[in-house]
DNA sequence: CGCATTTCCTGGAGGC
DNA sequence: TGCCTCCAGGAAATGC
């Protein structure tokens, strides 16, 4: 599941493929994939040159020159990978752009379609604004910045899961990032000290930072624009780890459900606790 | 407002 | 082997 260190990952090996190369034919096989502005992709973007690939929150950027960009969610299962141009085209390849001087070409491919691509011109006043409902990138919050974002009476789950407030967190990296902060997903975001919050941002930032290290996390089917697993699967404490000890105190991983999510635990470390009243 | 539930979609896993 | 059901989840919509 693409979160934040897969699309990373996903977009550093792309803009290594990418940067400076024209763009060719596109071959869009399933047409309701591509959103945004109308008209026929093709002639949208063909001999448009890539100025930029970038991330924002779980999305893919790539900036094209003349003021338009093409925007990737990759969803559940979405893959962008660069292919020699004559690979053979796997199952559910929805969009094929040919980048011609490379004799390769961008595919996208995503078997459950959860994602989509979002075609976007009018320059980058236009493109912000429509980007705008974004929440902060968590690798960029300050702590008070943070702790303001956690002023809200909601299961602290819940909100870091909420890609309007941050952008780029989804449920492997919130399962680990609590776990190591020692918080429960459901307890109140507003009712935490201010430890515990210095303790979730270090959390999250540690997280991210060694899963992007190690390129992601290769649950099912994430691949990079290579085409390669990522390897932070393997340093994973709590997700997919139900009935198995703890790392730290050896109790066994629970599974229960946050915010209509499987929501991995460990009881004995992430015990729900109220603050006490106030005297 | 917040939260639970449902919807979209497909492949893989498990039951029989 | 084959058929069925269930499950995973990001995001948006709906209901309470």
């Amino acid at each position: 599941m693409p979160e934040l260190p897969e699309v990373e990952t996903v977009a550093r090996g792309l803009k290594a493929q990418l940067c400076g190369r024209t763009l060719g034919n596109v071959h869009l096989m399933r047409s309701d994939t591509v959103h945004g502005e109308p008209g026929p992709l093709c002639a949208m973007i063909r001999g448009r040159t890539v100025r930029r690939v970038h991330r924002r929150g779980k999305r893919v950027v790539i900036e094209l020159t003349g003021g338009c960009e093409l925007i990737i969610h990759l969803g559940m299962s979405g893959q962008l990978t660069v292919v020699p141009a004559g690979a053979p085209v796997g199952t559910h390849t929805h969009l094929r752009i040919v980048i011609p001087a490379a004799d390769r070409e961008l595919r996208y491919r995503d078997p459950r379609r959860f994602g989509g691509v979002w075609l976007l011109a009018g320059g980058p006043t236009h493109i912000g604004r429509r980007l705008s409902s974004l929440g902060r990138e968590p690798l960029e919050l300050t702590l008070p910045e943070f702790r303001s974002l956690l002023r809200r009476r909601r299961q602290i789950k819940a909100l870091l899961l909420d890609q309007s407030v941050i952008s780029g967190l989804g449920n492997i990296y919130c399962d680990e990032a609590l776990y190591r902060a020692r918080i429960h997903p459901l307890a109140s975001a507003d009712r935490l000290r201010i430890d515990r919050v210095r303790g979730l941002l270090q959390a999250i930032r540690r997280v991210l930072r060694s899963a992007i290290r190690a390129r992601g996390s290769s649950v099912r089917d994430y691949r990079d624009a290579g085409g390669a697993e990522g390897g932070y699967q393997r340093q994973h404490q709590v997700y997919g780890r139900e009935g198995r000890p703890c790392p730290r105190c050896r109790t066994g991983i629970v599974r229960i459900l946050v915010a209509g999510r499987s929501t991995h635990i460990c009881p004995r470390c992430q015990q729900r606790r109220t603050r006490p009243a106030a005297t």
